[in-house]
RNA sequence: GCCGCUGUUGCAUAGCUCGGUAGUGCGACUGACUGUUAAUCAGUAGGUCAAAGGUUCGAGUCCUUUCAGCGGCGCCA
């Protein structure tokens, strides 16, 4: 649609009417397809000139004309028109110059044809096509988990139960535990999957449907752990900057943040954050998770991607990994990101099963309902280490994105599931 | 879970403080004009003011409840 490479050629364009102004002498109309948006000219005299009276906006047709250079189009190209052919005649598309925040998200499926979602969906493909690019460099193997569970990876409270025919059965929080059982086959594994949470949180960075991308691998501790992460989000940041310029341009988004994205990153202790957080928040002591308002005040000041690790135990989840000589401190690591926060979450699984049991009473959980995650440890375990990122919450940031739901097609929010 | 905000025509809004027959722009329709950039000009149609109840001679406006949506915190990726 940028009309360069075809110009004095005639040319023929499928397509949706965008914009549309008429006039006694002549008609602009605007097409656009999944490449782009090009501005077409029909004379009076042309044979297409009753088609073009009719075409409404997002009209689907076809368009025979030569396209040529014109400094007074938009974009600098425009097209000549010959002939018109209406596929699809439009109604009267509910969308126009003026629309709430409200009315376009229940415009959704509409909305889904603007310049900036076509933009911003562009951009997500380059992310997942980028992360894969990274896992299979490294020779990860892409594994599929269930969606369907039957038990809890950490508390019930979260969890989306369903009736599976005479059963309860819950949609998974997390791929974790399943990517740790094709561990032990395939060794180094990764998933990009959805994760489902029922927090009714009431935020920018949440959904209730998210895509989570997921390692797992084996013979790993914190140093490889959090130098495969920076090496990750290196490889997206910078690929993703290379392949989408125009997209990043024309959204306004700022390209150069990806392009300075580069390991390592900045990595400090949760002991470290609490005394960097205390004067301004002195209510913080040790034992207490940081909260959003902390994580903030940190991401500024990085104001790039670092890493907080060695949380309390307490604060964590059973399968955390402790130090033996440190058993109130968790090898669990926090990668984070200015205006976001937590974008991915990470550590060291523990693989001594009487410890692993001893931590699920901690919790109040019953090993009996962990059985078959136990038999990992019975057979041959091994230390390992993993993580979980929010693509999402990735491609808010890299855009800079006002919330959340821009960044997936279909948002699931606790108000929201239509189309 | 806690707190705050919003709801007026297909869309975006004014009017609400301080009660007195609901106004504008976009879109639609009719016409004019034009190398336009979601053009411009003139005209036409379009509203049980989210719902219910209350106060009042009189409620879009004040009070109560409900519904819907948005956001902040908590929780998390």
């Amino acid at each position: 649609m940028d009309g360069c490479c075809l110009a004095d050629q005639t040319i023929q364009i499928r397509g949706w009417v965008y914009r549309k102004r008429e006039g006694k002498e002549l008609i602009f109309l605007v097409l656009r397809d999944s490449t782009g948006v090009i501005q077409c000219t029909v004379k009076k005299n042309s044979s297409a000139w009753s088609d073009a009276q009719k075409v409404t906006i997002e009209s689907s047709l076809t368009l025979e004309g030569v396209a040529h250079e014109d400094k007074r189009a938009p974009g600098g190209y425009e097209v000549s028109t010959e002939s018109i052919n209406i596929t699809g005649l439009a109604e009267t598309f509910p969308i126009g110059k003026d629309k709430s925040e409200e009315f376009i998200r229940d415009m959704r499926h509409l909305w889904l044809r603007s310049r900036k979602m076509n933009l911003v969906m562009k951009v997500r493909n380059q992310v997942f096509e980028s992360a894969r690019e990274y896992f299979n460099s490294q020779k990860y193997t892409e594994v599929s988990p269930p969606m369907f569970i039957s038990a809890a990876v950490e508390g019930g409270s979260t969890l989306f139960g369903l009736k599976y025919f005479d059963q309860q059965l819950y949609l998974t929080q997390s791929s974790q535990l399943y990517l740790e059982i094709l561990m032990f086959s395939l060794e180094k594994v990764f998933c990009i999957a959805p994760s489902f949470r029922a927090e009714k949180s009431r935020t920018i960075r949440h959904l209730t449907e998210y895509w989570h991308m997921e390692g797992e691998w084996p013979f790993a501790d914190m140093n490889d752990l959090m130098a495969f992460e920076e090496g990750l989000m290196t490889h997206i940041c910078q690929s993703v900057s290379e392949k989408c310029e125009k997209e990043f341009a024309e959204l306004g988004a700022d390209i150069n943040k990806l392009k300075a994205v580069k390991a390592p990153f900045p990595k400090i202790t949760y002991k470290e954050a609490i005394e960097r957080l205390k004067p301004k928040n002195p209510a913080l002591d040790w034992g207490a998770d940081l909260g959003y308002e902390d994580e903030k005040v940190l991401a500024e000041e990085f104001g790039q991607p670092f890493f907080v690790y060695d949380y309390p135990t307490e604060i964590k989840a059973f399968y955390c990994k402790t130090y033996q000589d440190h058993p109130e401190i968790a090898m669990s690591v926090d990668m984070m990101v200015p205006r976001i926060g937590e974008i991915s979450t990470g550590g060291a699984r523990e693989d001594n099963k009487e410890i692993l049991i001893e931590r699920m009473k901690a919790q109040g959980l019953n090993p009996q309902d962990y059985e078959w995650y136990l038999d990992l440890r019975r057979y041959g375990t091994v230390p390992h280490a993993g993580f979980g990122m929010g693509v999402e919450r990735l491609i808010v940031w890299m855009l800079d994105l006002d919330n959340i739901i821009d960044a997936i097609p279909f948002p699931r929010t606790t108000r929201r599931f239509y189309p």
